[in-house]
DNA sequence: AAGACGAAAGTGGTTGA
DNA sequence: TCAACAACTTTCGTCTT
């Protein structure tokens, strides 16, 4: 029997579990609730007769946060030249060459990208799931010759900043540019670039994406970021979402949602977490309160 | 005195010719 | 490539608590 799991930051209960990570990941915060947790990945059992060949798995799950994925290719054992006559031998050393060389200028740069992806991921909190995406694209780049002319770091920043989208726990531009200390602008275009380029599709992000995550920073209680939710909902229904600003909207109905439930904070403080201005705010929430009738805010 | 409000001018990015 | 445009920011003065 076993107690539910709740995110000691934002108290959901929804959690997602990521395998490969042994990790337990809060569905909506993305903060890690559970680590080390033992690999519930598929263990065959296995029968008697070939039914267990094909699923039968031997060493390491893959993973793209090795430099190598786990696994490195070679051309060629030890032994195998001595049974290949001259030509073909030369050819073979050529490819071996050539692989070494590939690999060793690629797979370095890979290697110190993802060293600099994990620092900046564990200072962030990023779910490894979204880690994991971004090193997948960040290999994808390198393999395409995208980071060419543009500083590494940048790229590894885009390719996270476009994983922590897919994965729906989107991380600010202004938190990736701070941690990797780039540019924002540099980080934008970078990112654009690579999502072009290796044809990843971004969905807009929406303010419900950002409500639990601020929430948490304002150790607002449940009640209040409930409520909140509850605002974004309705906000979309009468269509005032779309065009603005996702963390915009976000920060007003947590700010509008704070006064509802007696838990005031000041319209900075808000506007600080959020990434936005007070003003920004200000008109967002004004547009909340006339669209949704929530004229009665003063009284609760 | 601090916070909330609003007007006005400025900034960076998108879009369409 | 340029101009128009919407969203957002900055700044600043005024009102409210």
């Amino acid at each position: 029997m076993e107690a539910k799991k709740k995110c000691g930051n934002c108290g959901s209960t929804e959690y997602l579990i990521d395998r490969q990570a042994g990790e337990t990941v809060c569905k909506k915060c993305g903060s890690i609730i559970e680590e080390d947790i033992i690999d519930y990945g598929q263990e065959w059992r296995e029968f008697s007769g070939d039914s267990g060949q094909s699923k039968r798995r031997t060493g390491n799950p893959l993973t793209y946060i090795k430099h190598d994925k786990g696994v490195s290719t070679k051309i060629g054992g030890a032994g195998d030249l001595n049974r290949i006559g001259g030509s073909e031998k030369k050819r073979i050393y050529r490819l071996r060459k050539w692989q070494s060389r590939i690999s060793t200028a690629l797979e370095r740069n890979i290697k110190y990208a993802l060293a600099e992806l994990r620092r900046v991921s564990s200072f962030l909190n990023i779910p490894h799931v979204a880690m994991e995406e971004a090193a997948k694209i960040y290999r994808n780049a390198a393999e395409k010759g995208l980071v060419r002319g543009r500083s590494m770091e940048s790229v590894v920043a885009g390719a996270l900043y476009a994983a922590c989208r897919r994965q729906k726990f989107p991380r600010t531009l202004d938190e990736i540019s701070e941690t990797f200390s780039i540019d924002k602008k540099e980080i934008g275009k970078t990112y654009r670039f690579i999502c072009r380029e290796l044809g990843i599709r971004i969905l807009p992000t929406f303010p419900l994406d950002y409500v639990y995550r601020f929430a948490s920073e304002l150790k607002l209680s449940p009640k209040t970021i409930s409520k909140a939710v509850e605002i974004i909902n309705k906000a979309q229904d009468v269509e005032i979402t779309s065009g603005k600003g996702p963390m915009g909207v976000a920060a007003a109905a947590l700010y509008v949602a704070t006064l509802l439930c007696n838990e005031r904070k000041t319209q900075r403080e808000v506007a600080d977490v959020a990434g936005v201005t007070e003003v920004t705010i200000r008109n967002r929430y004004k547009e909340l309160i006339d669209k949704l009738k929530l004229g009665d805010v003063e009284k609760e």
